[in-house]
DNA sequence: AGGAGTCAAGAGCATTGCTCACATTTGTTG
DNA sequence: CAACAAATGTGAGCAATGCTCTTGACTCCT
Protein backbone atom coordinates (compact mmCIF):
# COMPACT_ATOMS: atom_id res chain seq x y z
CA UNK A 1 0.00 0.00 0.00
CA UNK A 2 1.08 3.76 -0.81
CA UNK A 3 2.54 4.82 2.11
CA UNK A 4 0.76 8.10 3.44
CA UNK A 5 1.35 10.75 0.96
CA UNK A 6 1.91 13.57 2.87
CA UNK A 7 0.71 14.50 6.30
CA UNK A 8 2.47 17.71 6.94
CA UNK A 9 3.42 17.37 10.09
CA UNK A 10 5.66 19.74 10.61
CA UNK A 11 8.73 17.90 10.60
CA UNK A 12 11.00 18.70 7.50
CA UNK A 13 10.90 15.90 4.92
CA UNK A 14 13.63 13.30 4.77
CA UNK A 15 15.78 12.64 1.54
CA UNK A 16 13.35 9.22 0.92
CA UNK A 17 10.68 11.49 1.19
CA UNK A 18 11.84 13.83 -0.84
CA UNK A 19 12.63 11.46 -3.60
CA UNK A 20 9.55 9.65 -3.34
CA UNK A 21 7.60 13.12 -4.42
CA UNK A 22 10.23 13.43 -6.81
CA UNK A 23 8.97 10.05 -8.46
CA UNK A 24 5.10 10.80 -7.91
CA UNK A 25 5.75 14.21 -9.83
CA UNK A 26 6.85 12.59 -12.44
CA UNK A 27 4.35 10.25 -12.76
CA UNK A 28 1.65 12.49 -12.84
CA UNK A 29 3.86 14.31 -15.20
CA UNK A 30 3.74 11.28 -17.79
CA UNK A 31 0.24 10.42 -17.30
CA UNK A 32 -0.18 13.96 -18.52
CA UNK A 33 1.76 13.47 -21.30
CA UNK A 34 -0.25 10.38 -22.02
CA UNK A 35 -3.39 12.06 -21.32
CA UNK A 36 -3.02 14.36 -23.69
CA UNK A 37 -1.65 12.30 -26.13
CA UNK A 38 -4.20 9.24 -26.37
CA UNK A 39 -7.28 9.91 -24.13
CA UNK A 40 -8.22 9.02 -20.46
CA UNK A 41 -9.58 5.51 -21.00
CA UNK A 42 -6.69 4.89 -23.33
CA UNK A 43 -4.41 5.83 -19.98
CA UNK A 44 -1.84 2.93 -18.30
CA UNK A 45 -0.28 2.45 -16.16
CA UNK A 46 2.28 0.13 -18.01
CA UNK A 47 3.30 2.30 -20.54
CA UNK A 48 3.57 5.02 -17.56
CA UNK A 49 5.95 3.06 -15.80
CA UNK A 50 7.95 2.27 -19.65
CA UNK A 51 8.43 6.06 -19.80
CA UNK A 52 9.86 5.97 -16.52
CA UNK A 53 12.00 3.28 -17.38
CA UNK A 54 10.98 1.07 -14.74
CA UNK A 55 9.20 -2.23 -14.50
CA UNK A 56 5.04 -2.14 -14.59
CA UNK A 57 4.83 -2.99 -10.98
CA UNK A 58 7.16 -0.83 -9.46
CA UNK A 59 4.63 2.71 -9.90
CA UNK A 60 2.30 0.68 -7.82
CA UNK A 61 4.20 1.92 -4.89
CA UNK A 62 3.79 4.72 -5.58
CA UNK A 63 0.15 5.16 -7.23
CA UNK A 64 -2.30 2.55 -5.63
CA UNK A 65 -4.13 1.79 -9.10
CA UNK A 66 -5.19 3.47 -12.48
CA UNK A 67 -8.25 5.33 -10.26
CA UNK A 68 -5.78 6.79 -8.27
CA UNK A 69 -3.39 8.09 -10.79
CA UNK A 70 -6.48 9.66 -12.81
CA UNK A 71 -7.50 11.23 -9.39
CA UNK A 72 -4.17 13.31 -9.52
CA UNK A 73 -4.74 14.15 -12.84
CA UNK A 74 -8.14 15.02 -11.90
CA UNK A 75 -6.54 17.35 -9.17
CA UNK A 76 -3.83 18.56 -11.59
CA UNK A 77 -6.10 19.87 -14.27
CA UNK A 78 -8.56 21.40 -11.91
CA UNK A 79 -6.06 23.50 -10.54
CA UNK A 80 -4.34 24.26 -13.70
CA UNK A 81 -8.13 25.31 -14.98
CA UNK A 82 -8.60 27.48 -12.03
CA UNK A 83 -5.11 29.02 -11.96
CA UNK A 84 -5.93 30.01 -15.98
CA UNK A 85 -9.01 31.57 -14.88
CA UNK A 86 -7.57 33.60 -11.66
CA UNK A 87 -4.67 34.72 -13.63
CA UNK A 88 -7.36 36.11 -16.44
CA UNK A 89 -10.19 37.55 -13.66
CA UNK A 90 -7.03 39.41 -11.89
CA UNK A 91 -5.84 40.51 -15.09
CA UNK A 92 -8.58 43.39 -15.06
CA UNK A 93 -9.75 45.72 -12.57
CA UNK A 94 -12.11 44.74 -10.19
CA UNK A 95 -14.68 47.27 -11.13
CA UNK A 96 -14.72 46.09 -14.80
CA UNK A 97 -17.34 43.42 -13.94
CA UNK A 98 -18.45 42.75 -17.39
CA UNK A 99 -14.94 42.43 -18.52
CA UNK A 100 -14.12 39.68 -16.22
CA UNK A 101 -16.61 38.07 -16.94
CA UNK A 102 -15.81 38.02 -19.95
CA UNK A 103 -12.18 37.36 -19.07
CA UNK A 104 -13.26 34.09 -17.24
CA UNK A 105 -15.66 32.44 -19.93
CA UNK A 106 -12.78 33.06 -22.56
CA UNK A 107 -10.02 31.61 -20.24
CA UNK A 108 -12.36 28.82 -19.66
CA UNK A 109 -12.71 28.30 -23.60
CA UNK A 110 -9.23 28.65 -24.19
CA UNK A 111 -7.78 25.98 -21.60
CA UNK A 112 -10.79 23.57 -22.83
CA UNK A 113 -9.59 24.32 -26.58
CA UNK A 114 -5.80 23.79 -25.68
CA UNK A 115 -6.53 20.50 -23.56
CA UNK A 116 -9.12 19.20 -24.58
CA UNK A 117 -8.35 15.74 -23.21
CA UNK A 118 -8.41 16.93 -19.65
CA UNK A 119 -11.00 18.82 -20.13
CA UNK A 120 -12.77 16.07 -20.79
CA UNK A 121 -11.57 14.03 -17.92
CA UNK A 122 -13.25 17.01 -15.61
CA UNK A 123 -16.43 17.95 -17.28
CA UNK A 124 -17.04 14.62 -19.94
CA UNK A 125 -18.81 11.63 -19.16
CA UNK A 126 -17.50 10.49 -16.21
CA UNK A 127 -14.67 7.33 -16.17
CA UNK A 128 -16.85 4.00 -15.84
CA UNK A 129 -16.17 2.86 -12.63
CA UNK A 130 -14.19 5.30 -11.36
CA UNK A 131 -15.72 7.26 -8.80
CA UNK A 132 -14.08 10.46 -7.94
CA UNK A 133 -13.32 11.22 -4.33
CA UNK A 134 -15.01 14.29 -3.57
CA UNK A 135 -13.23 14.56 -0.43
CA UNK A 136 -9.93 15.71 -2.56
CA UNK A 137 -11.65 16.95 -5.91
CA UNK A 138 -14.25 19.29 -4.41
CA UNK A 139 -11.55 21.62 -3.36
CA UNK A 140 -9.93 21.91 -6.80
CA UNK A 141 -13.02 21.46 -8.94
CA UNK A 142 -14.99 24.15 -7.10
CA UNK A 143 -12.34 27.03 -8.18
CA UNK A 144 -14.01 28.08 -11.04
CA UNK A 145 -18.01 28.25 -10.12
CA UNK A 146 -15.98 30.53 -6.91
CA UNK A 147 -14.54 32.78 -9.14
CA UNK A 148 -17.70 33.24 -11.05
CA UNK A 149 -20.14 33.72 -8.17
CA UNK A 150 -17.62 36.69 -6.07
CA UNK A 151 -17.17 37.95 -9.18
CA UNK A 152 -21.19 38.21 -10.04
CA UNK A 153 -21.45 38.94 -6.17
CA UNK A 154 -19.03 41.88 -6.32
CA UNK A 155 -20.86 43.59 -9.31
CA UNK A 156 -24.37 42.76 -7.52
CA UNK A 157 -22.93 44.49 -3.87
CA UNK A 158 -21.29 47.52 -6.24
CA UNK A 159 -24.74 47.91 -7.69
CA UNK A 160 -24.04 46.61 -11.06
CA UNK A 161 -25.90 43.33 -11.15
CA UNK A 162 -29.54 44.34 -12.06
CA UNK A 163 -32.02 41.68 -11.22
CA UNK A 164 -34.51 41.06 -14.49
CA UNK A 165 -37.79 42.73 -14.23
CA UNK A 166 -40.98 40.15 -14.56
CA UNK A 167 -39.50 37.72 -13.10
CA UNK A 168 -41.30 35.28 -11.15
CA UNK A 169 -39.86 34.22 -7.67
CA UNK A 170 -38.01 30.90 -6.87
CA UNK A 171 -39.83 28.10 -5.54
CA UNK A 172 -39.25 27.51 -2.12
CA UNK A 173 -37.68 23.96 -2.13
CA UNK A 174 -34.77 25.57 -4.45
CA UNK A 175 -34.64 28.61 -2.46
CA UNK A 176 -33.73 26.83 0.45
CA UNK A 177 -31.04 25.33 -1.69
CA UNK A 178 -30.09 28.59 -2.86
CA UNK A 179 -29.98 29.97 0.98
CA UNK A 180 -27.36 27.57 1.97
CA UNK A 181 -25.13 28.36 -0.82
CA UNK A 182 -25.46 31.39 -0.47
CA UNK A 183 -24.63 31.16 3.18
CA UNK A 184 -21.86 28.33 2.11
CA UNK A 185 -19.90 30.97 -0.24
CA UNK A 186 -20.56 34.04 1.81
CA UNK A 187 -22.92 35.71 -0.84
CA UNK A 188 -25.46 38.65 -0.91
CA UNK A 189 -27.16 38.05 -4.76
CA UNK A 190 -30.94 37.25 -4.04
CA UNK A 191 -31.96 34.18 -4.93
CA UNK A 192 -33.12 34.99 -8.67
CA UNK A 193 -29.91 36.33 -9.80
CA UNK A 194 -28.25 33.35 -7.65
CA UNK A 195 -29.75 31.05 -9.51
CA UNK A 196 -29.28 32.88 -13.26
CA UNK A 197 -25.80 32.85 -12.17
CA UNK A 198 -26.07 29.15 -11.84
CA UNK A 199 -27.44 28.75 -15.20
CA UNK A 200 -25.07 31.27 -16.53
CA UNK A 201 -22.20 28.52 -15.17
CA UNK A 202 -24.20 25.43 -16.80
CA UNK A 203 -24.25 27.42 -20.02
CA UNK A 204 -20.88 28.37 -20.05
CA UNK A 205 -19.91 25.43 -19.78
CA UNK A 206 -22.18 24.01 -22.39
CA UNK A 207 -21.22 25.97 -24.98
CA UNK A 208 -17.16 25.06 -24.51
CA UNK A 209 -18.06 21.39 -24.11
CA UNK A 210 -20.00 21.14 -27.80
CA UNK A 211 -17.15 23.11 -29.32
CA UNK A 212 -14.77 21.34 -27.65
CA UNK A 213 -16.51 17.89 -28.16
CA UNK A 214 -17.32 18.26 -31.51
CA UNK A 215 -20.83 18.21 -30.73
CA UNK A 216 -22.28 21.03 -33.67
CA UNK A 217 -21.51 19.21 -36.53
CA UNK A 218 -18.14 19.49 -38.05
CA UNK A 219 -18.62 22.34 -40.61
CA UNK A 220 -21.43 23.81 -38.82
CA UNK A 221 -19.67 26.82 -37.60
CA UNK A 222 -17.02 28.26 -39.56
CA UNK A 223 -16.72 31.12 -36.99
CA UNK A 224 -16.81 29.82 -33.67
CA UNK A 225 -14.63 32.67 -31.98
CA UNK A 226 -17.51 34.80 -32.67
CA UNK A 227 -20.09 32.30 -31.64
CA UNK A 228 -18.76 32.00 -28.10
CA UNK A 229 -18.24 35.72 -27.96
CA UNK A 230 -21.86 36.18 -29.32
CA UNK A 231 -23.06 33.46 -26.30
CA UNK A 232 -20.82 34.93 -23.44
CA UNK A 233 -22.25 38.57 -24.24
CA UNK A 234 -25.74 37.08 -24.20
CA UNK A 235 -24.80 35.31 -20.99
CA UNK A 236 -23.74 38.24 -19.02
CA UNK A 237 -27.03 39.96 -20.02
CA UNK A 238 -28.59 36.85 -18.42
CA UNK A 239 -26.66 37.23 -15.53
CA UNK A 240 -27.46 40.69 -15.12
CA UNK A 241 -24.18 42.37 -16.03
CA UNK A 242 -25.07 45.53 -17.87
CA UNK A 243 -22.74 45.06 -20.96
CA UNK A 244 -21.34 48.81 -21.05
CA UNK A 245 -18.10 49.72 -19.34
CA UNK A 246 -18.05 50.84 -15.74
CA UNK A 247 -17.23 54.52 -15.90
CA UNK A 248 -18.18 55.28 -12.50
CA UNK A 249 -16.33 54.88 -9.28
CA UNK A 250 -14.91 52.05 -8.08
CA UNK A 251 -15.17 48.98 -5.34
CA UNK A 252 -18.19 49.41 -3.27
CA UNK A 253 -16.18 48.64 -0.14
CA UNK B 1 -15.29 -8.71 -43.44
CA UNK B 2 -19.46 -8.45 -42.41
CA UNK B 3 -21.02 -8.37 -45.26
CA UNK B 4 -23.18 -5.67 -47.33
CA UNK B 5 -25.18 -4.55 -44.29
CA UNK B 6 -27.95 -3.85 -46.09
CA UNK B 7 -28.74 -2.20 -49.01
CA UNK B 8 -32.62 -2.38 -49.65
CA UNK B 9 -32.62 -3.22 -53.52
CA UNK B 10 -35.87 -4.07 -53.16
CA UNK B 11 -35.42 -7.65 -53.22
CA UNK B 12 -37.17 -9.54 -50.53
CA UNK B 13 -34.98 -10.75 -47.77
CA UNK B 14 -33.54 -14.05 -47.77
CA UNK B 15 -34.65 -15.69 -44.80
CA UNK B 16 -30.46 -15.97 -43.81
CA UNK B 17 -30.62 -12.15 -44.68
CA UNK B 18 -33.77 -11.84 -41.60
CA UNK B 19 -31.79 -14.14 -39.61
CA UNK B 20 -28.88 -11.89 -39.66
CA UNK B 21 -30.19 -8.99 -39.15
CA UNK B 22 -31.96 -10.67 -36.40
CA UNK B 23 -28.62 -11.52 -35.01
CA UNK B 24 -27.07 -8.04 -35.15
CA UNK B 25 -30.03 -6.45 -33.38
CA UNK B 26 -30.01 -9.52 -30.31
CA UNK B 27 -26.11 -8.14 -30.61
CA UNK B 28 -27.22 -4.49 -29.98
CA UNK B 29 -29.36 -5.22 -27.45
CA UNK B 30 -27.21 -7.45 -25.23
CA UNK B 31 -24.26 -4.36 -26.00
CA UNK B 32 -26.79 -1.63 -24.87
CA UNK B 33 -27.45 -3.61 -22.05
CA UNK B 34 -24.02 -3.97 -21.30
CA UNK B 35 -23.67 -0.25 -21.68
CA UNK B 36 -26.35 0.82 -19.09
CA UNK B 37 -25.01 -1.52 -16.73
CA UNK B 38 -21.00 -0.84 -16.89
CA UNK B 39 -20.20 2.13 -19.06
CA UNK B 40 -19.39 3.07 -22.39
CA UNK B 41 -15.45 2.55 -22.13
CA UNK B 42 -16.27 -1.12 -20.46
CA UNK B 43 -18.29 -2.05 -23.44
CA UNK B 44 -16.61 -5.85 -24.27
CA UNK B 45 -17.48 -7.41 -27.38
CA UNK B 46 -16.14 -10.70 -25.78
CA UNK B 47 -18.92 -10.52 -22.94
CA UNK B 48 -21.89 -9.39 -25.58
CA UNK B 49 -20.49 -12.82 -27.12
CA UNK B 50 -20.41 -14.95 -23.89
CA UNK B 51 -24.14 -13.28 -23.50
CA UNK B 52 -25.08 -14.14 -26.68
CA UNK B 53 -23.57 -17.93 -26.39
CA UNK B 54 -21.13 -17.92 -28.74
CA UNK B 55 -17.79 -18.10 -29.29
CA UNK B 56 -15.82 -14.60 -29.02
CA UNK B 57 -14.61 -14.35 -32.75
CA UNK B 58 -18.02 -15.18 -33.55
CA UNK B 59 -18.96 -11.47 -33.76
CA UNK B 60 -16.91 -10.43 -35.24
CA UNK B 61 -18.85 -11.84 -39.06
CA UNK B 62 -21.94 -9.27 -37.82
CA UNK B 63 -19.76 -6.45 -36.35
CA UNK B 64 -16.66 -5.60 -37.58
CA UNK B 65 -14.77 -4.17 -34.28
CA UNK B 66 -15.95 -2.56 -31.00
CA UNK B 67 -15.74 0.86 -32.84
CA UNK B 68 -18.74 -0.58 -35.25
CA UNK B 69 -20.81 -1.87 -32.22
CA UNK B 70 -19.99 1.73 -30.32
CA UNK B 71 -21.85 3.31 -33.79
CA UNK B 72 -24.71 0.68 -33.81
CA UNK B 73 -25.09 1.83 -29.79
CA UNK B 74 -24.39 5.62 -31.16
CA UNK B 75 -27.11 5.88 -33.41
CA UNK B 76 -29.52 3.53 -31.29
CA UNK B 77 -29.61 6.15 -28.42
CA UNK B 78 -29.55 8.69 -31.00
CA UNK B 79 -33.03 7.48 -32.48
CA UNK B 80 -34.54 6.50 -28.96
CA UNK B 81 -33.87 10.74 -27.66
CA UNK B 82 -35.32 11.99 -30.93
CA UNK B 83 -38.11 9.66 -30.28
CA UNK B 84 -39.17 10.48 -27.27
CA UNK B 85 -38.11 14.22 -27.72
CA UNK B 86 -40.65 13.74 -30.61
CA UNK B 87 -43.27 12.50 -28.76
CA UNK B 88 -43.47 14.85 -26.35
CA UNK B 89 -43.28 18.06 -28.36
CA UNK B 90 -46.02 16.25 -30.19
CA UNK B 91 -48.24 15.54 -27.39
CA UNK B 92 -49.44 19.54 -26.79
CA UNK B 93 -50.89 21.82 -29.23
CA UNK B 94 -48.68 23.47 -32.06
CA UNK B 95 -49.82 26.69 -30.80
CA UNK B 96 -48.49 26.34 -27.34
CA UNK B 97 -44.92 27.03 -28.61
CA UNK B 98 -43.94 27.34 -24.92
CA UNK B 99 -45.44 24.58 -23.21
CA UNK B 100 -43.86 23.09 -26.54
CA UNK B 101 -40.42 24.09 -25.59
CA UNK B 102 -40.58 22.69 -21.92
CA UNK B 103 -42.00 19.32 -23.23
CA UNK B 104 -38.38 18.82 -25.42
CA UNK B 105 -36.35 20.25 -22.78
CA UNK B 106 -37.88 18.18 -19.84
CA UNK B 107 -38.19 15.43 -22.28
CA UNK B 108 -33.95 15.54 -23.03
CA UNK B 109 -33.20 15.53 -19.34
CA UNK B 110 -35.96 12.74 -18.39
CA UNK B 111 -34.59 10.62 -21.22
CA UNK B 112 -30.74 11.77 -19.85
CA UNK B 113 -31.58 10.72 -16.24
CA UNK B 114 -32.86 7.63 -17.19
CA UNK B 115 -30.06 6.48 -19.41
CA UNK B 116 -26.96 8.22 -17.91
CA UNK B 117 -24.54 5.66 -19.62
CA UNK B 118 -25.91 5.96 -23.02
CA UNK B 119 -26.34 9.93 -22.40
CA UNK B 120 -22.53 10.08 -21.89
CA UNK B 121 -21.65 8.60 -25.31
CA UNK B 122 -23.94 10.82 -27.10
CA UNK B 123 -23.06 13.97 -25.38
CA UNK B 124 -20.14 13.08 -22.90
CA UNK B 125 -16.03 13.39 -24.09
CA UNK B 126 -15.34 11.75 -26.72
CA UNK B 127 -14.29 7.92 -26.35
CA UNK B 128 -10.59 7.59 -27.02
CA UNK B 129 -9.43 6.50 -30.33
CA UNK B 130 -13.33 6.54 -31.90
CA UNK B 131 -14.30 8.70 -34.36
CA UNK B 132 -17.95 8.69 -35.15
CA UNK B 133 -18.71 8.19 -38.86
CA UNK B 134 -20.34 11.51 -39.59
CA UNK B 135 -22.40 10.33 -42.63
CA UNK B 136 -24.14 7.65 -40.47
CA UNK B 137 -24.64 9.46 -36.94
CA UNK B 138 -25.43 13.34 -38.22
CA UNK B 139 -28.67 12.40 -39.32
CA UNK B 140 -30.29 10.82 -36.13
CA UNK B 141 -27.63 13.14 -33.85
CA UNK B 142 -29.10 16.29 -35.51
CA UNK B 143 -33.22 15.34 -34.60
CA UNK B 144 -33.04 17.22 -31.52
CA UNK B 145 -31.58 20.15 -32.72
CA UNK B 146 -33.84 20.31 -35.66
CA UNK B 147 -36.88 20.09 -33.18
CA UNK B 148 -35.97 22.36 -31.29
CA UNK B 149 -35.35 25.34 -34.23
CA UNK B 150 -38.51 24.45 -36.16
CA UNK B 151 -40.46 24.87 -33.06
CA UNK B 152 -38.48 28.06 -32.39
CA UNK B 153 -39.16 29.22 -36.39
CA UNK B 154 -42.81 27.91 -35.62
CA UNK B 155 -43.31 30.79 -32.97
CA UNK B 156 -41.65 33.29 -34.70
CA UNK B 157 -44.13 32.62 -37.71
CA UNK B 158 -46.54 32.70 -35.87
CA UNK B 159 -45.43 36.60 -34.03
CA UNK B 160 -44.79 34.67 -30.71
CA UNK B 161 -40.99 35.10 -30.62
CA UNK B 162 -40.41 38.60 -29.70
CA UNK B 163 -36.64 39.83 -30.30
CA UNK B 164 -34.97 40.76 -27.72
CA UNK B 165 -34.24 44.74 -27.28
CA UNK B 166 -31.62 46.68 -27.55
CA UNK B 167 -29.23 43.48 -28.56
CA UNK B 168 -26.31 44.18 -30.92
CA UNK B 169 -26.42 43.03 -34.20
CA UNK B 170 -23.98 39.63 -34.85
CA UNK B 171 -20.82 40.23 -36.58
CA UNK B 172 -20.52 39.01 -40.15
CA UNK B 173 -18.84 35.93 -39.90
CA UNK B 174 -21.02 34.68 -37.40
CA UNK B 175 -23.75 35.75 -39.78
CA UNK B 176 -22.39 34.13 -42.70
CA UNK B 177 -22.79 30.91 -40.80
CA UNK B 178 -26.09 31.25 -39.64
CA UNK B 179 -27.56 32.64 -43.27
CA UNK B 180 -26.41 28.85 -44.16
CA UNK B 181 -27.91 27.23 -41.35
CA UNK B 182 -31.16 29.42 -42.16
CA UNK B 183 -31.32 28.51 -45.79
CA UNK B 184 -30.26 24.30 -44.65
CA UNK B 185 -33.62 23.60 -42.20
CA UNK B 186 -35.43 26.16 -44.40
CA UNK B 187 -36.34 28.70 -40.87
CA UNK B 188 -37.32 32.25 -41.26
CA UNK B 189 -36.01 33.56 -37.77
CA UNK B 190 -33.72 36.53 -38.05
CA UNK B 191 -30.17 36.09 -36.77
CA UNK B 192 -30.18 37.00 -33.27
CA UNK B 193 -32.63 34.73 -32.51
CA UNK B 194 -31.15 31.53 -33.94
CA UNK B 195 -27.89 32.68 -32.41
CA UNK B 196 -30.15 32.40 -28.97
CA UNK B 197 -31.59 29.28 -30.31
CA UNK B 198 -28.23 27.96 -30.39
CA UNK B 199 -27.08 29.41 -27.10
CA UNK B 200 -30.45 27.69 -25.73
CA UNK B 201 -29.74 24.54 -26.86
CA UNK B 202 -26.23 24.22 -25.96
CA UNK B 203 -27.23 25.65 -22.21
CA UNK B 204 -29.99 22.54 -22.03
CA UNK B 205 -27.41 20.20 -22.58
CA UNK B 206 -25.16 21.62 -20.62
CA UNK B 207 -27.66 21.98 -17.39
CA UNK B 208 -28.66 18.52 -18.21
CA UNK B 209 -24.52 17.52 -18.56
CA UNK B 210 -23.92 18.83 -15.24
CA UNK B 211 -27.04 17.09 -13.31
CA UNK B 212 -26.32 13.68 -15.03
CA UNK B 213 -22.44 14.03 -14.54
CA UNK B 214 -22.53 15.02 -11.52
CA UNK B 215 -20.78 18.19 -11.90
CA UNK B 216 -22.61 19.75 -9.51
CA UNK B 217 -21.73 19.24 -5.93
CA UNK B 218 -22.98 15.95 -4.04
CA UNK B 219 -25.45 17.67 -1.86
CA UNK B 220 -25.20 21.50 -3.64
CA UNK B 221 -29.42 21.30 -5.30
CA UNK B 222 -31.36 18.79 -3.52
CA UNK B 223 -34.42 20.02 -5.13
CA UNK B 224 -32.87 19.31 -8.77
CA UNK B 225 -36.38 19.25 -10.63
CA UNK B 226 -37.11 23.09 -10.00
CA UNK B 227 -33.82 23.60 -10.42
CA UNK B 228 -33.87 22.60 -13.69
CA UNK B 229 -37.64 23.94 -13.79
CA UNK B 230 -36.44 27.39 -13.35
CA UNK B 231 -33.57 27.04 -15.81
CA UNK B 232 -35.85 25.83 -18.82
CA UNK B 233 -38.43 28.77 -18.09
CA UNK B 234 -35.38 31.21 -18.07
CA UNK B 235 -34.02 29.57 -21.45
CA UNK B 236 -37.86 30.00 -22.74
CA UNK B 237 -37.37 33.48 -22.64
CA UNK B 238 -34.05 33.66 -23.38
CA UNK B 239 -34.87 32.34 -27.01
CA UNK B 240 -37.88 34.67 -27.29
CA UNK B 241 -40.85 32.81 -25.93
CA UNK B 242 -43.21 34.93 -24.19
CA UNK B 243 -44.41 32.51 -21.15
CA UNK B 244 -47.65 33.56 -21.13
CA UNK B 245 -47.37 37.35 -21.34
CA UNK B 246 -44.38 39.11 -23.66
CA UNK B 247 -41.41 39.58 -21.21
CA UNK B 248 -39.64 42.17 -21.02
CA UNK B 249 -36.69 43.29 -23.47
CA UNK B 250 -33.41 43.02 -22.99
CA UNK B 251 -31.34 45.27 -20.15
CA UNK B 252 -31.93 48.62 -20.75
CA UNK B 253 -28.23 49.98 -22.40
C1' DA C 1 26.10 -3.36 12.93
C1' DG C 2 21.64 -4.68 12.64
C1' DG C 3 16.96 -4.38 11.82
C1' DA C 4 12.99 -1.96 10.05
C1' DG C 5 11.37 0.22 6.24
C1' DT C 6 11.38 0.87 1.35
C1' DC C 7 11.93 -0.28 -3.34
C1' DA C 8 12.49 -2.70 -7.85
C1' DA C 9 12.17 -6.86 -10.43
C1' DG C 10 9.89 -10.51 -12.64
C1' DA C 11 6.59 -14.09 -12.87
C1' DG C 12 1.87 -14.85 -13.11
C1' DC C 13 -3.40 -14.44 -13.55
C1' DA C 14 -7.39 -12.80 -15.72
C1' DT C 15 -9.06 -9.82 -19.02
C1' DT C 16 -9.44 -7.46 -23.56
C1' DG C 17 -9.51 -6.77 -29.13
C1' DC C 18 -8.60 -9.03 -33.02
C1' DT C 19 -6.79 -12.59 -36.64
C1' DC C 20 -6.47 -16.90 -38.72
C1' DA C 21 -7.01 -21.66 -40.12
C1' DC C 22 -10.31 -24.94 -39.86
C1' DA C 23 -14.99 -27.11 -39.24
C1' DT C 24 -19.89 -26.97 -39.76
C1' DT C 25 -24.17 -25.48 -41.32
C1' DT C 26 -27.16 -23.81 -44.99
C1' DG C 27 -29.02 -22.38 -49.30
C1' DT C 28 -28.65 -22.76 -54.19
C1' DT C 29 -27.79 -24.98 -58.39
C1' DG C 30 -26.30 -28.43 -61.82
C1' DC D 1 -30.75 -35.39 -55.16
C1' DA D 2 -26.08 -34.36 -54.77
C1' DA D 3 -22.42 -31.18 -55.11
C1' DC D 4 -20.78 -26.89 -54.42
C1' DA D 5 -20.10 -22.42 -52.43
C1' DA D 6 -21.35 -19.05 -49.27
C1' DA D 7 -22.25 -18.06 -44.64
C1' DT D 8 -21.47 -19.11 -40.04
C1' DG D 9 -19.27 -21.03 -35.90
C1' DT D 10 -14.93 -22.82 -33.43
C1' DG D 11 -10.74 -22.66 -30.95
C1' DA D 12 -6.05 -21.45 -30.80
C1' DG D 13 -3.13 -17.68 -30.60
C1' DC D 14 -0.92 -12.82 -30.31
C1' DA D 15 -0.22 -8.56 -28.09
C1' DA D 16 -1.83 -5.73 -24.91
C1' DT D 17 -3.91 -4.34 -20.28
C1' DG D 18 -4.52 -3.96 -14.67
C1' DC D 19 -3.08 -5.88 -10.76
C1' DT D 20 -0.92 -9.28 -7.18
C1' DC D 21 2.68 -11.76 -5.13
C1' DT D 22 7.18 -13.34 -3.95
C1' DT D 23 11.92 -12.48 -3.91
C1' DG D 24 15.84 -10.02 -3.48
C1' DA D 25 18.34 -5.71 -2.77
C1' DC D 26 19.00 -1.26 -0.97
C1' DT D 27 18.60 2.72 2.46
C1' DC D 28 18.07 4.84 6.60
C1' DC D 29 17.78 5.20 11.61
C1' DT D 30 18.75 3.56 16.14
Amino acid sequence: MPQTASAPSGKPPTPRERARERTINDIVRLGREHLVLHGAAALSLRAVARDLGVVSSAVYRYVENREELLTLLLIDAYNELGDEVDAAVAALPEADHAGRFNALGSAVRRWALHEPARYGLLFGSPVPGYRAPTERTTGPGTRVIHALMSLLDGAYRAGRLVAPGGQAAVVPPLAADLERIRRDMGLAVPDILLARGALVWTSLFGAVSFEVFGQYGADTFAAPDELFAHHLAVLAGLAGLSASAPQDGGPAE
